[in-house]
This record gives structure tokens, sequence and C-alpha cells, in this order.
DNA sequence: GTCTATACGAGGATAGAC
DNA sequence: GTCTATCCTCGTATAGAC
């Protein structure tokens, strides 16, 4: 056992070409089954038949398997946090686009990171465990629907108050925008994992925003 | 064991007060258990120590673990057939009420049908089984979401032909309302499982019919 | 329909040799 | 850091007495 007085440990789980050490084999291994088979629905035995080392030398990165599942998360919710631009660097960005192609830009930064090959598993254990791990919970709704819904909100204001947009409530414009995202990706997502057809949801995304975009006109 | 060529049977899970049969009471065990550690986080052991029988008793009722799951998805699919009113009654129902009366009508249902007792159990197995168990990934997509949306879209096509709402696409127009509703629910449904304070979203709720309403006005 | 008894592999985790 | 060996409980399921 290592030292046991040190939190858990960060790691980028962006790269994917960079598990090369046995603990973040460890990490994709198991981020890849829990996402296919729940938390539950994974042993030690399974991990580390597919990692290729015994179960005791797993003991040697990970005091336990909920170990490993609080280390994907955390590193997640880390690397989670850069998606958004920073608010400070808000007006200038505004400055020079539309607020079509901000949104645009935004569903696209928002979609390949879904599609991402590492994330969408991550997304895919916060949606099936959030209501039994409360860091799951957490990064649902503080770091995705609650940051999401802020951020968007003094977008509107800062729209509306150069023009932009027309005049409402900035908060409910938000969750105008938003709350149908969320509700259409999560649809997206059990299709995509079914190798089901997806060109109509993909459709209702595009035809959302276009309705949102035109709605919110001056 | 019992007959084994015969489907899963079909229960009436609405009225708990009901659960007299060893049958239901596993069924019920099974569900609440479910609902709260996920399918593959409860034991056969577990759900026995609860109902009061030892675990060779339970298979003269359910074949395996799996069927019970089986068994509660199959009877809440069919109670659920009947949340939205009949095609074939729709013009009369929209006859005597407004759009704003009916839609507000319609969030009344679903909402008591999420906070139902025994319900939102089951919608908390669908939730976090979707993406693993199929007939869960069915009622989601297909009885919630396509059904959902199919319905809607007769109410704004008949609305619209008698000038009670405004020209559009009737199919853009029920994704509008609906999927913000979809994932506020979801949200709700996080929050009131962790007995954190519902306010705000159930405002978002609210806040979100109103400006839809408004939206859709001639 | 329920019980006791039992089977046996899967499950998480550890001790200690190398 | 990895291995072998081991621990003991959990997990699903069955046979057969009552």
């Amino acid at each position: 056992m290592k030292d046991s007085n040190t939190a858990v440990q960060y790691f980028n789980l962006f790269d994917i070409d960079k598990a090369t050490t046995t603990k973040e084999k460890i990490l994709y291994t198991a981020l890849d089954l829990f996402s296919k088979l729940g938390y539950h629905g994974v042993s030690i035995r399974e991990i580390t038949r597919n990692v290729g080392i015994k179960e005791s030398s797993l003991y040697n990165h990970f005091r336990s398997k909920e170990e490993i599942l609080e280390c994907i998360l955390h590193s997640f919710r880390r690397e989670f946090a850069t998606v958004l631009p920073p608010i400070d660097r808000l007006d200038e960005i505004l400055a020079y686009s539309t607020i079509d192609s901000f949104l645009q830009k935004g569903i696209e930064v928002f979609k390949m990171h879904f599609e991402h090959q590492v994330y969408e598993k991550v997304w895919r254990i916060i949606y099936t465990e959030y209501f039994r791990h409360s860091l799951a919970k957490e990064i649902f709704l503080n770091d995705m629907i609650s940051n999401m819904l802020s951020f968007l909100e003094t977008v509107f204001t800062k729209a509306m108050a150069t023009g932009k947009v027309k005049e409402g409530n900035p908060r409910v414009m938000a969750a105008e925008y938003q709350y149908p995202v969320f509700a259409m990706l999560a649809e997206y997502n059990v299709l995509k994992f079914n190798n089901e057809d997806t060109t109509q949801i993909q459709q209702t995304i595009t035809d959302h925003i276009d309705y949102f975009l035109e709605s919110i006109k001056r």
C-alpha cells in the first residue's frame, strides 16, 4: 500500500495515447468497462484481466475499486473546467462574433466534447451513476448544468447590453437554450451507444438552435 | 420452477397497498432496492432478506434476478401507456380547453407521475439502466420521448388548425416544449432523490411553460 | 410455497516471496 | 511493482424435505 494520506491523484485522461504506465492502463480499462457495464457491473478481476496484470498488482496503484472511479471523475472534472472560455475574455470574444456564430461555436465544442472517445465514456458513467455517486451528481448538477446556465446568462446579459439580442430575462433565455440541448444530447448519446440512427435527433438539435436564434432576434 | 414457456407476467404496481402476495412483495422490494443501488448493486440475498424469505423461495416466483427487473419494467410500460389521453378523444378535449390549460394540465399529470412513490423509483431505474438494458432503453426512447413528441405534434397541429396557436412547424413546437421539460424533470429528480432544495428548478419549469406559451400565441 | 442444505464460481482484498 | 497463494464473503442457483 502506498501513502494513504494523499488525496486522489489527477490524470490527464484526454490523450489516450499517453496510457503507458500501469496506473494509466488501469484507469483507461476501468473507464471503458464502467462506461459499458456500470460501476457495479465490473469486477477488479475483469479490469486486471484486461490490463494484463494480477488482481494483487492493482492494489499497488489504487486502494480500492471505489478509488479508481473517484480518480476518473476527479480528473475529468478538472479537465471539464476548461471547456468554457473564461468570463474575463468574454467581452473580447463577443466583440468580434455574432450571437449566432457564438452559440454555433459553442454547440460544436459541446458536441466534440460529447463525442470524444474518452469523455463520452465518462459522461456515460456520470449519467448512469449520478443517483448513487455523490461526485457524479456534483459534476452533473454543478459543473454541467449550473455552470453552463450561469455562463449563458452572462453571455445573454452582455449581448443584450450591446443590442445583439432583444430585451428579456437572460436567465430564462439561457434555460430555453440550454435545457433542450441537454435532453437532446442525452438522446443522441443513447442512440449512438446503441449504434442506432442519429440523423433525426441531430436535425432536432439544429432546428432547436435555429428556432431559438430566431426567437431572440431584435 | 413454474411454467417456463409463458411471457413475463404483468402486475399492477400502481397501488402499493396491494402488495400482499409474496410475489408482489418481492417486486416492490426489488424495485425499491434497484432504484436506490442499481440493478447490479443489489443481490438476491438482499432482496429476500428484506422480504423475509430464503433465497431459494424466490425462485418459486421468478426464474432469475433478471426476470424480476423485466417484470417491473414490463408492468410499468403497460401502465405508462395510459398516461396520455387517447388521440381520438383529442378533438373533444381541445374543444373545451385553451392551449394554456391543456399544457398546464399535462405538466400536472406528468409531475404527479414523476412524484408517484412507485413510478419515481421505476424512472430512476430507467434513467440509470437505459445504456445497458434494452427494455429500459425502449421505454426511454419510444414510450417517453417519441410518443410524447408525436402526441404534442398532433396537439399543435390541431390547435393550429383551429387558430389556437400561431402558424409554425408543429414538430419543432413540440420539441421546444417537451425537451426542456425532460431535462428539467431529470434535474428535479436528482435533487429530490438527494433531499436537496427543488424550488429553483420548479420555478425554472414554470418559467419555461410561461415563456413557451407566450411564444406560440397568435 | 417455504424451508434447510449445499454447490460453486465470482467478488474484493491481503500477505509475503521475488 | 509484480507475482503466487490465500481469505472469506457474496452471488446465483438447485435438490429435496416438509
